[in-house]
DNA sequence: GGCCTAGGCTATGTATGCATTGGGGGATGC
DNA sequence: GCATCCCCCAATGCATACATAGCCTAGGCC
């Protein structure tokens, strides 16, 4: 992201790698570990890691639980139900927003390079081509809402449901429709129809969530 | 809130202490603080105002500072418009979500407890009341949403605007038609019109962010 | 034999001290 | 007179040391 090189902080080093080890699975969701552990494994005394975890569990990745340690959380179906119907809505008043406001030729116009980044990613059946172009255009839009809050927000949220996307990814079958859903948000923006962007989307992510959740439940995947 | 009076942690009594000094105007929004000069006002060491800092600057009420201690975060209209525009989306959510599901007899009667002490407090023409009864009104209708990470975020931005909400208070007309909308919401949500539901909040809380904001600039107030 | 209690142990909560860093201010040169 | 550069220092970043609280275990009592 930040080309920044300019030596990072250790607090910085700590909320970086424990959040790529949150990810990757070097981290049980579920399992707690205690202050002392990560600071060893980090190669830092427990101070940074401490303002690391508070950080980390202001973005939902983790628990700090008074004298157990932390708790990396996992991510239930309920809980993606949560999360999914919180982005719905936020990235559906996005949609309207942009349709409504007076939203740049170039913000758009990242939002059909996404559609086309999609298009081609499912001829070429790339699953993680796919998830990336899609990654791309929710955030191209959520861009155009014109609402950091919304940004953070979304950010946050995508992060903690990346883990469960990244499983259902191979589980589902080659999403072609949602190609269509999201080029039909795209026109009504052109089209400047609020209305009809927000409800399209809308019903594009809830039926993502359905789809996701069905997938989670029925795999028997308690929790990712 | 929470009636356990034990023993407070440093950390979390430097975290209720700054929050009741932001929310009170002890600190000036705007204005930057050093972490030394809070921990000797808080008569503790600077690690746990460290702490607290980080936690409250995760709930957006103030921001560290690299090097340069805490700024408590100002609240500009246009940020109040960011924050309405978030709970206008969740609440009307919720709405939709409470005339959808099972919604229980008591949940739906806290609203319109709610209502009632609004309708009293209009009688009485007493602000401060009318203002507690809308928060109860507004806190009863997330709650009845079932989604606890909504009920978080709404929490964290109605803090945000408490600041603002109380000035504006006494430079507003009475609100007596917000009572209408209200009773009309939770009358849609007795009938299980989630549509309607939603609509009608989501119009509500429109209006109250137009007539906020219109305040705010009209007064000339740039951040409270 | 089981339960209750006391003591120690461990992990966190807090304080303190030192190293680092980045910026403000002063001085110098143009 | 103004801009630029460098140095000093204040404030933070981090490590370490110590206090404290909860838990587990072992021992004793009923």
């Amino acid at each position: 992201m930040s080309a920044a090189p300019k030596s990072k902080s250790n607090t910085v080093k700590a909320q970086d790698t424990l959040r790529e080890m949150i990810f990757s699975g070097d981290l049980l969701p579920g399992s707690t570990y205690l202050e002392a552990e990560l600071a060893e494994l980090l190669g830092m005394s427990r101070t940074p890691v401490r303002e690391a975890a508070l950080r980390l569990e202001a973005q939902g990745l983790l628990e700090v639980r008074p004298r157990h340690g932390v708790r990396i959380t996992p991510v239930a179906p309920s809980d993606m139900e949560e999360i999914y119907e919180i982005l719905t809505e936020l990235e559906g008043l996005c949609a309207e927003k942009a349709a409504d406001a007076g939203h740049s030729e170039e913000e758009v116009a990242a939002l059909e390079e996404a559609i086309r980044h999609m298009d081609e990613a499912l001829a070429a059946e790339d699953r993680e081509a796919w998830a990336a172009a899609d990654e791309e255009f929710h955030s191209a839009l959520i861009r155009l809402g014109h609402n950091r809050r919304v940004e953070v927000i979304c950010a946050m949220y995508n992060d903690q449901v990346r883990r469960a996307r990244a499983v259902t990814l191979w589980l589902r079958p080659l999403p072609t429709e949602s190609n269509e859903a999201h080029r039909a948000v795209c026109k009504a923006i052109r089209n400047c129809d609020a209305e009809t962007a927000g409800r399209l989307h809308r019903a594009h992510r809830r039926e993502a969530r359905v789809l996701l959740t069905e997938l989670l439940k029925r795999h028997g995947l308690r929790n990712v």
